[in-house]
DNA sequence: GCCGTTTTCGGCCCGACTGTTTTCAGTCG
């Protein structure tokens, strides 16, 4: 299998690791963080860029980087990475993983103690061996086996669609605090990662304690972990941490700039700055020892020569440079969007009625709704039959007759057959306003293989829509292996919508495909995937997607009128045939 | 290891908090 950027990406960031754990240059360290973070974002294959000797085009890649990039994809190995592993404890990674624990302190156990997996430490620990190491206390000891534990109970990371619930309540509630003058989310949550590691509040007050006193006593606080005059963290009772920040008010602004990040937006940022003569602090931006206090994100974006950035886009991924050159995109909103497309009901696996649904949607201000059940093969999810969909459709359209205001249209979530197959035949395919096709078995063929699966399927005059192309499932279960590059080639080859799955656990397309998809003049659509009547609110979960991978109105089909796309889809279909 | 509107060498974002320290290193974001 080919070398794929995010495989390059993984084993830059690795050698970036074990040397932090060597005792190396830490900017040495950080130089292949860069270069691996580039390459991810990057709209083409680095294999390629490699062959045409344009590596080192590339931000944060020099002659160095590039002999090994090179190296890797050609042979598919990296010297240079093997001996690092050989010289570097595997289990000295898994410590890391453990609060307050990184590679100063990890390199010592190792080295002092010999201590090389998480099992050692903690019999050290439990033991008392490590409070006699220099700079290491009883009170050391004692978090890293508190941190243990929070690694084995906790998972690292969670779901956008259940921590932005959990935090916005929390925001709501500390809102209502008398000492509280301005409070917002901050951080990953407010840039809409998929998944994120922990909470960030900022807030402004004339009384950071009271402040910190609510949030001590909040139902869904576990225990306080640390409190300064400024800063507060707490575990919360899903085990997330939760970081409060008490600014000045006239420093909110660019607080809200800084704790938005992403770390990699601000250090750009701050370079540029720099270019300036500025400099840029949570407390604000700086001309020589003047405060200038911007009033606003976008006062501040302004002072540095940008156009405001929407926090989705603050990753360093070619924003900074965009809004250089006020060539930003206008991002689609939830209020652009239209219509619903992807939903089932209680005639396969959703637990709501066509009536119920319909009205669910309509009364979210939708003005049309697409029902896709599962075909006859995904017996798990009972699918429906050829006979059973007609059956199906005609009860769909006898709905939509009765309805005013509201368009009920006809599709379906077909499943790809293993050789790229669809298990209806084309004639009754020809009646459905939208037709989707996904993969939902057969996980384990070669990426070569899925790929074509899916290409395959594409091909069929009648698909218009490919269903969550990867099928992960959030820090559940890997994408299956397939080339989503080559998939994007042939959608926009072929006039064929990708599906971004709304669903908080598959996000599927991820936004840095949408991107790349958008790019290349490839549609999206954004899918709640709704099983029932509250899962119409994943769409939420979907626009941050389609946001994050820079996608305008135009992009998104859902910014259609029922109309148009059932017209869009027909034309897709002649289009192919 | 990368990079240059001052630089091909000497920088590399910046600050809060904790714990172990009597002035600071490590970690985190």
């Amino acid at each position: 299998m080919a070398v794929t950027n995010h495989d390059v990406a993984t084993a830059l960031r690795e050698i970036g690791t074990l040397l932090e754990l060597t005792g190396a240059n830490p900017f040495k360290t950080r130089a292949y963080e860069t270069a691996a973070r580039h390459i991810e974002g990057l709209g083409e294959d680095v294999a390629a860029l490699a062959a045409e000797g344009g590596l080192e085009d590339l931000p944060g890649v020099g002659e160095s980087l590039a002999a090994k990039i090179t190296e890797l994809v050609e042979t598919g190995e990296l010297a240079y990475l093997d001996d690092l592993r050989k010289k570097v404890p595997e289990g000295l990674l898994e410590m890391l993983r453990i609060p307050d624990l990184g590679p100063k302190k990890v390199a010592r156990l190792w080295q002092e103690l010999g201590i090389t997996t998480v099992a050692d430490l903690e019999r050290a620990a439990r033991n008392g061996e490590l409070h006699e190491l220099d700079g290491f206390g009883k009170k050391t000891e004692a978090n890293i086996l508190e941190g243990l534990d929070l690694v084995r109970r906790a998972s690292a990371r969670t779901l956008l669609g259940d921590a932005l619930p959990m935090a916005e309540h929390i925001v709501a509630d500390l809102g209502k605090v008398s000492a509280v003058d301005r409070i917002e989310l901050a951080g990953s949550l407010r840039r809409r990662r998929e998944t994120v590691k922990d909470v960030d509040v900022l807030v402004t007050s004339a009384n950071p304690d009271a402040v910190m006193d609510a949030l001590a006593g909040h139902d869904l606080v576990e225990r306080v972990t640390e409190r300064g005059s400024t800063k507060m963290s707490v575990l919360l009772t899903n085990l997330m941490n939760l970081d409060l920040r008490v600014v000045p008010k006239a420093s909110f602004a660019a607080a809200l700039q800084y704790f938005t990040g992403s770390a990699d937006h601000n250090i750009a940022l701050r370079n540029l700055a720099k270019k300036h003569d500025l400099k840029i602090s949570e407390y604000g931006l700086f001309d020589g020892g003047k405060n200038l206090h911007p009033k606003t994100e976008a006062a501040l974006y302004k002072r540095l020569g940008l156009a405001p950035i929407e926090p989705e886009l603050r990753e360093d991924t070619g924003e900074i440079e965009a809004a250089a050159r006020d060539a930003l995109p206008d991002l689609v909103s939830l209020d652009d969007c239209k219509g619903v497309i992807h939903a089932h009901t209680v005639a396969s696996d959703g637990h709501a009625t066509l009536e119920e649904m319909a009205a669910a949607a309509r009364d979210l201000g939708y003005s049309y709704l697409v029902i896709c059940e599962h075909s006859g093969s995904a017996s798990y999810a009972n699918g429906l039959t050829a006979d059973r969909l007609r059956e199906h459709v005609a009860a769909i359209r006898a709905l939509d007759e009765k309805l005013t205001g509201f368009r009920l249209l006809a599709g379906t979530e077909a499943d790809i057959l293993a050789d790229g197959s669809l298990d209806y035949p084309d004639d009754l395919l020809a009646e459905l306003d939208v037709v989707i096709a996904s993969v939902h078995s057969r996980f384990k063929m070669t990426g070569e293989e899925m790929t074509d699966r899916i290409i395959t399927a594409m091909r069929n005059p009648y698909v218009h829509v490919v269903g969550h192309l990867t099928g992960r499932l959030l820090l559940k279960r890997d994408p299956y292996p397939v080339d989503q590059e080559r998939v994007i080639e042939a959608a926009a080859d072929l006039g064929v919508i990708l599906e971004i799955n709304a669903h908080p656990s598959r996000l599927d397309l991820d936004w840095q495909h949408t991107k790349i998809a958008v790019q290349k003049g490839v549609k999206v659509a954004v899918c709640p995937d709704a099983h029932d009547t509250a899962g119409l609110a994943h769409m939420r979960f979907g626009l941050t997607v389609a946001r994050r991978g820079w996608c305008e109105p135009a992009d998104v089909v859902n910014t259609l009128t029922a109309r148009r796309l059932v017209t869009l889809c027909r034309t897709i279909t002649a289009d192919k045939s």
